[in-house]
DNA sequence: CTAAACTCTGGAGTTCACTCCACAGCAATT
DNA sequence: AATTGCTGTGGAGTGAACTCCAGAGTTTAG
């Protein structure tokens, strides 16, 4: 499958695809005699898991990471694997915080009169408060 | 208040809350006698909402419109809570879009072996793909 | 057979959201 | 009184993740 074909059917940018490969994201692609291209099977997965893991929040260096994990010589898998679980944990923390300020939203928009920055103190305003002040990130 | 307690207060930096106010997040703040900013529980709430509209997927961009919303004349209230409601809603999209790359990641840790791309072609693994090209961001 | 459309590379440029800097005034501490 | 620490400003710098570009080869449509 050639770039343009991929970068459709993966909604991701060719200049993305070429620098995911550039930088080691996912593993060099095969080429055909031109030197062009051509996406297998495995490449598709590996993008995609990319994209998953990119919207799990991972930064690229965090997926380069990935990457390299499974060239390791010894236990590729559970370094990978652990590295996924780890992912997941901090996804399922990111879920929990957008939770969180979905409430806030949906209590802003039950408790607007005209003027915004006027918020009754009441005491679901109050609870909220107290949670994001107990609630680092 | 003054800035560094705010800082502490909100987990914001110190100048991460001065350049939301310099480009229009919030509304200027009260100086003191000395050009020293002295910030009113107003001005906490708007830096709180700041800080949850960023958490929520909002640019700075559209939180300088939100503020800009504030002011204009005619039903305030009401573009502002629309925009809101945006916000909730594509909010909830994004909460959705991480469920399922959470159940992305919770496949690929099930059916992990020892090296990656190389993924069975089996049913389960065949419905997330389908799903994730019907679900196009 | 020409033109349009696609591909390649290395490197430069862009955008976003800060973050840092230099210099200066005011405040608190020793 | 001097040092330390906080505050201010305008503007420059940073890091991440692309995104674009020039120049060149290749393939496809008319």
């Amino acid at each position: 499958m050639n770039i343009k074909k991929v970068s459709e059917t993966l909604g991701l940018s060719i200049d993305t695809i070429r620098y995911y490969e550039r930088v080691g994201v996912i593993p060099p692609v095969k080429r055909d005699k031109n030197g062009y291209r051509d996406y297998q099977t495995e490449d598709l997965n590996w993008l995609y898991l990319a994209k998953s893991l990119k919207r799990a929040g991972l930064s690229v260096d965090e997926m380069i990471e990935f990457e390299r994990l499974s060239k390791s010589a010894d236990h590729p898998g559970e370094a990978q694997k652990k590295l996924l679980q780890k992912s997941l944990n901090s996804l399922e923390q990111r879920i929990q915080t957008l939770e969180h300020t979905k409430k806030i939203l949906q209590y802003k928009i039950a408790h607007f009169d005209t003027h915004i920055g006027r918020y009754e103190t009441n005491e679901a305003h109050e609870k909220l408060w107290e949670k994001h002040f107990s609630n680092e990130e």
